[in-house]
DNA sequence: GCTTCAATCTTGCCAGTGACTAGATGTTCC
DNA sequence: GGAACATCTAGTCACTGGCAAGATTGAAGC
């Protein structure tokens, strides 16, 4: 941070982007306010909307980020069990990111960089699921959308406080993994 | 709707619960005006305050409406494949509720009727998850995050369009039961 | 070095919104 | 029929998003 503010911001672009991310993980999405993010920035209020055109394409580009960040996450994941658990991790350390994803009518769901990022984030998501010993059939899309829905269900249940009794004071990670192995263990136990 | 307008609605805070549903289910909470939602009334734009007090207050309304009519569709499920069938259902016929309901940035959690709505579903969603084969122990209380986190993710999935693709032109609802049964079938394969 | 040009930022403006206040209207109940 | 109350209207204010016109800066070409 610069004292010697110039007319030039430098990265206003990541300021603004980065000060969304605060706001949204303290008080949700639709406190967001272009005006207040300019002021946070130090810049006017007209400023943010030469990056962002206007709030839905400041949304926009955060869903973007995230898919980004959110495919880097789940690959390379060695099973199906240990990729539920990077989806969770990724929630936990990516709250904002993760509530504007999955809220399309959030963002302009056909923006460009946006459908590049999340087809990136699709094919990690898919990859590996065929290769269960059930197969390539109908039988493993299932498989893997209950597995995505599982992991998916946790996330956005820890997110919205209503686990915190149930997991309490342990990491959240250890907990769906043990809840996860009997569901779908590649070589658990049962 | 009746054309001779009298002072007084009738029941302006039904229709403005109403509007305000329609609104959700199209565009989202985001969409929400209450000044749209008084025009589609046919009142004077301050009106709704006195049956809702403000914006958040109208969230809190329809979120606690939501966990009313929930607890009413969870009661008296059999088992715990049909309890998430259930959940499922609730979500794909109250979509603007249940959207609500799991976003309490939204609306007011300390709010008297909602907690006491809320605590009515979460008995319902409770019930039964001890009578497993497993017992009472912690391995119940973790099968009962895991059967909750299957359903919530399937049924938020589904309402942010991901898993059109997956389900198709089939019944969302016999999909999730389809998926459900190998992972806690009550008397399943396995 | 100087000019041109595009990118970035500022200022000013307008319509729409949420929230508040004071007052008007209708209803209920005695 | 009149008082007390709930409900609705009208007016106002601060704030927001979005747009347009102009100012400032940096970079590229000559």
């Amino acid at each position: 941070m610069s004292s010697d503010r110039t007319y030039h911001h430098g990265d206003l672009r990541r300021a603004v982007l980065s000060a969304a991310l605060d706001v949204i993980r303290a008080e949700g999405p639709a406190a967001l306010s272009l005006r207040d993010l300019a002021r946070r920035a130090g810049v006017s209020h007209a400023a943010p909307a030469h990056h962002f055109k206007d709030r839905t394409g400041l949304l926009t580009a955060v869903a973007a980020e995230g898919y980004g960040l959110f495919a880097d996450a789940l690959a390379d994941a060695p099973d199906l069990r240990e990729r539920g658990v990077r989806y969770v991790r990724f929630a936990a350390e990516h709250p904002a990111h993760f509530q504007v994803m999955f809220q399309p009518d959030l963002y302009r769901a056909d923006d460009p960089d946006l459908l590049a990022a999340k087809e990136r984030a699709s094919v990690a998501l898919r990859a590996g699921v065929t290769g269960l010993p059930s197969g390539g059939g109908d039988d493993a899309r299932l498989t893997g959308v209950a597995a995505w829905s599982l992991a998916h269900g946790f996330a956005t249940l820890l997110l919205s406080g209503n686990l915190s009794e149930a997991v309490g004071d342990r990491d959240p990670e250890e907990v769906f993994r043990a809840l996860a192995t009997p569901v779908f263990a590649p070589d658990g136990p049962n």
